[in-house]
DNA sequence: CGTCTATGTTGACACATGTCGAATCGACGA
DNA sequence: TCGTCGATTCGACATGTGTCAACATAGACG
């Protein structure tokens, strides 16, 4: 596959931005097929119980930042570990920087109010 | 299937119940593999496109309730409508009921206001 | 430069999932 | 009772997903 990437105009695999301020609460209005299909993958993306379990280590964390060495026993492989961060990154949960030896990995604070206030009625209730 | 329901002595294929009160914000302590299954149950019932529109439907509905005859437009066939609503419903985030010729769906708002305050952060920010 | 440790990627596999058409069930009306 | 309409279930298929072993990459340290 590095080929094609190298052929093609680095086209991103994934959008990777633009998943913050999505909607109004989902009680306040219907989604549209739009808005459902970027908010669904963000629900996806924690649909996983290893990959909840991840987020929650990395947002449990202190500065809401971890060293994959930090969480990587989880029950599984590491090459899954590193599978399933790649899959929060996509989905713009989380975002990763590599000081020196170790890679560290942080929640998106925004996105997490986003999906927060989705869920939240503003009806009162 | 009716023969089945008859003969065994009614199992249910998933526990419906106690998915309401189940975990502290995501910020403040990591989860367990316990409460991380659990709860990706119901984020991977939101994790659909088709699946999320539709409970954001029934969400925003009069009443919190909705006919599937109001719901079934979201550009699938009506039995994977009922397929979704049924996962749905299977993870808790609905309830169903028959009155005479049409079937009602409704949110159930206390596991709406524990997934929001799951990812609503404790800490401030 | 060579080697070691820490992450990420690739390829492959088993399994789950979304989707539809056809058949079935339940309620209403002629 | 029979036919019709709404909703669910069944059977089948294509696709996506989670997982691992093996390999590749990046930096650190002699």
């Amino acid at each position: 596959m590095s080929n094609a990437e190298a052929l093609l105009p680095i086209l991103e695999p994934e959008a990777p931005a633009a998943v913050a301020p999505c909607c109004p609460p989902l009680t306040e209005r219907p989604l549209t097929a739009e808005e459902a299909a970027g908010t669904a993958k963000m629900f996806k993306a924690l649909g996983d119980p290893v990959r909840l379990r991840l987020f929650s280590l990395v947002a449990s964390h202190e500065g809401g930042e971890a060293c994959v060495c930090d969480i990587s026993d989880v029950g599984v492989s590491q090459p899954t570990v590193s599978h399933h961060l790649k899959k929060l990154k996509e989905a713009g949960l989380l975002t990763s920087e590599r000081r020196g030896t170790w890679v560290y990995y942080r929640v998106e604070p925004s996105v997490l109010a986003a999906m927060g206030r989705l869920l939240t009625s503003a009806t009162g209730a």
